[in-house]
DNA sequence: CACGAGTTATTGAACATTTAACAACGTGGA
DNA sequence: TCCACGTTGTTAAATGTTCAATAACTCGTG
């Protein structure tokens, strides 16, 4: 019984070629573009920025770190080193959590949440002039089909993150 | 003469916030499944692996530096340190460029080729088990249109990179 | 030819991310 | 209670990326 990889695995079509050059394309030329953009306008990359968004909608702006990092899809680790900066900028203190003393609350500041609302406009406009402004309708479904499946195979198991992968 | 931002930007409207959030989730965490995967696999970063790529695919497989950065869509100096690991690993090598004395052409080696020989199938998979596996053939075409349209707004301008932004 | 402006690639420093290891605490069962 | 095991969050070190500055060269124009 053969247990070894197929030896002839199966390429890509030309078809599935084209539209992995054009993912990957369009994806990196995003990040980036909305990485400079947010970088530029409000001083931090996008994820930080992101990891502000979530804590904005958080009741009391306050979150467990375990929670912000899987909200964000991103480690434990990278979460902390991620919010020692926020902390040093001021727009997010961490807190002893009440009823575990292991945890931390992050939560966002006043002067964090006035940097967020500043940086917001900004940054919607560029989302929207980069995609959804030039998406038709049913475009915007089908991206938001497709993502939908690609995300489902993706989920899980792995080494430190029982979430993330 | 108003000529400051609209005082009421454009928000996202609940589809686009959705799909937006898809978006954001499906990318991050393929990027992170292939990233994990090939640096299990082939001991390098996903970036990295796709310059190889682009050299064996070039004549002679050579490329000159400021082509190879274009194609990969990175800037020369993040290429410029790429290229100094990839040549630790000796699977890269530069080379001076005979008609201009600045140039650099980087080459990939007999071992860089085998490294991608052997890495090339696994990473198929993944990308066939993440993506093309689960979508159907017009999905696969909307997925192409869609990124199309994205990457044609994001061309441009800017500071080091003519190109890239 | 000589000059100035642009191009090519690299570098160092600051910053970000990954990985593995770790301390501190919680939880459930003997 | 006590202990084994899981969870929470952090850390150091290695690695990767960004940003600004720079050396070396090319090219067009006077």
């Amino acid at each position: 019984m053969s247990n070894e990889p197929p030896t002839e695995p199966r390429w890509l079509t030309d078809e599935e070629q084209h539209a992995w050059q054009s993912y990957l394309h369009a994806t990196t030329l995003l990040e980036d573009h909305l990485d400079r953009q947010l970088q530029r306008d409000a001083g931090m990359p996008h994820i930080y920025y992101g990891l502000l968004v979530q804590l904005s909608r958080a009741p009391r702006r306050r979150m467990r770190m375990t929670e912000l990092a899987q909200n964000a899809k991103i480690t434990r680790s990278r979460l902390s080193h991620a919010v020692a900066r926020l902390e040093k900028n001021g727009w997010v203190r961490r807190e002893d959590c009440p009823s575990d003393k292991r945890g931390q609350n992050a939560h966002l500041t006043d002067e964090g949440m006035r940097v967020l609302e500043k940086a917001a406009p900004g940054h919607v406009a560029a989302v929207r002039a980069a995609i959804f402004d030039r998406l038709s309708a049913e475009q915007i479904n089908q991206l938001d089909e497709i993502c939908g499946v690609m995300a489902e195979g993706l989920q899980p198991q792995g080494a430190d993150l029982p979430w993330l992968r």
